[in-house]
DNA sequence: TACCATT
């Protein structure tokens, strides 16, 4: 799934009068506040020289950093950049910030003094209402103090950005750690008005706390992608016909299928009391239940796209242990081959587990 | 052993 942020690309302003070389006069440490900026949201393959070589185009720079990966050396994918004259640094923010990048569009600002208080200050919220915007969000939160960045991760469809749709997950990141504690401690738990759906807020994880082998598993997975995503899946479908002729027995590329399903199609529609998740924009919502802990992406794309368009396709792992969590989502656009492939795959034996595949269920929620 | 989402 292809997933786009919405952010909001204004600088924050500054904390006051300084310039670069001249000492503060509390603690004698030089006064940056001026010349000093903090880069977000860059390339995760730009490297610490072409960083250096696009900032230094503004002016001289004193000092800069792109923050990688300690174990790794990935880009984290943001930076610092200390320029020697406060003008180049404020022409840095007018002329850079906002600049699209690959995929990215980077944000320039100034860096806040380092400090303590503002470390660990990023909270992770979820189960947002879908109809939520990042202004509402941030106006929800902005009672617990200073939001510095907040953003609402959106599901995108390929080459419509018009059709973005909230997935109800997003990040505030507070200027004081004591601020994010105290929106966890107001908000956790509580129903946004007009909402029948407690949300989640928790601190975010760094994913600089990520093991290494958690990130080359992620650099890879993010690659495999590229050769089994559905722009790709017309190469692997099969027609509905074949799939009928094979349930009469007729000799089928699709012979690892069961030969007989568990479950009829009737019986998939007709399941009572069972609400199932409305058709979206994205398609029909497929449960996925029993997959391994080794799981990955690219087996749902393999078990569901013979069965005809799959639009996503999404393991749920573990955010620590990257370990899949024994489920997963498959979306398909046409409810018929959705239908047929969970009449095919409910029930079919997948190494040495059985999986259970049904319609996702629309969330369970009390009165 | 049951309905996500981690910039």
């Amino acid at each position: 799934m292809v997933t786009q942020i919405i952010s909001t690309m204004e600088t924050q302003a500054n904390n006051g009068p300084g310039s670069a070389g001249i000492l503060n006069g509390t603690n004698g440490e030089p006064d940056d506040s001026k010349t000093n900026l903090i880069v977000n949201y860059l390339p995760q393959n730009m490297t610490q020289e072409e960083f250096k070589s696009l900032f230094g185009s503004i002016g001289e720079i004193e000092s800069c950093k792109l923050v990688r990966d300690k174990i790794t050396g990935q880009s984290l994918g943001y930076g610092f950049v200390n320029y020697v004259d406060p003008n180049d640094a404020d022409k840095a923010i007018n002329t850079l910030n906002g600049l699209k990048l690959q995929t990215k569009t980077i944000k320039v600002s100034y860096a806040r003094p380092s400090s303590a208080s503002i470390r660990d200050a990023n909270l992770y919220v979820s189960s947002l209402p879908k109809n939520m915007n990042q202004k509402e969000m941030e106006q929800l939160f902005s009672q617990y103090g200073r939001i510095i960045t907040s953003r609402i991760l959106v599901d995108q469809v390929t080459g419509d950005s018009t059709t973005c749709v909230s997935r109800g997950v997003g990040f505030i990141r507070f200027d004081k750690r004591i601020e994010a504690e105290e929106a966890i401690k107001g908000l956790n738990g509580q129903k946004p008005l007009g909402s029948s759906e407690p949300i989640t807020v928790k601190f975010a994880n760094n994913p600089s706390q990520k093991t290494g082998q958690a990130l080359l598993t992620h650099l890879y997975q993010t690659t495999a992608r590229r050769y089994t995503g559905p722009l790709h899946h017309q190469t692997q479908r099969f027609r509905l016909d074949s799939l009928i002729n094979m349930a009469y027995g007729v000799k089928s590329p699709l012979s690892f299928l069961p030969r007989f399903s568990p479950i009829t199609i009737d019986s998939v529609t007709n399941l009572a009391g069972v609400s199932l998740t409305a058709p979206t924009t994205a398609g029909w919502c497929i449960f996925v239940y029993n997959l391994s802990p080794e799981a990955d992406e690219s087996v749902l794309w393999q078990l569901f796209g013979p069965f005809g368009a799959v639009t996503n396709v999404k393991v749920i792992r573990d955010f620590t242990t990257n370990k899949c969590k024994g489920f997963g989502f498959v979306t398909m656009t046409n409810y018929d081959e959705a239908a047929m492939a969970i009449a095919s795959l409910n029930g079919y034996r997948l190494g040495d587990r059985v999986l259970q595949v049904s319609f996702k269920t629309s969330k369970p929620h009390k009165a």
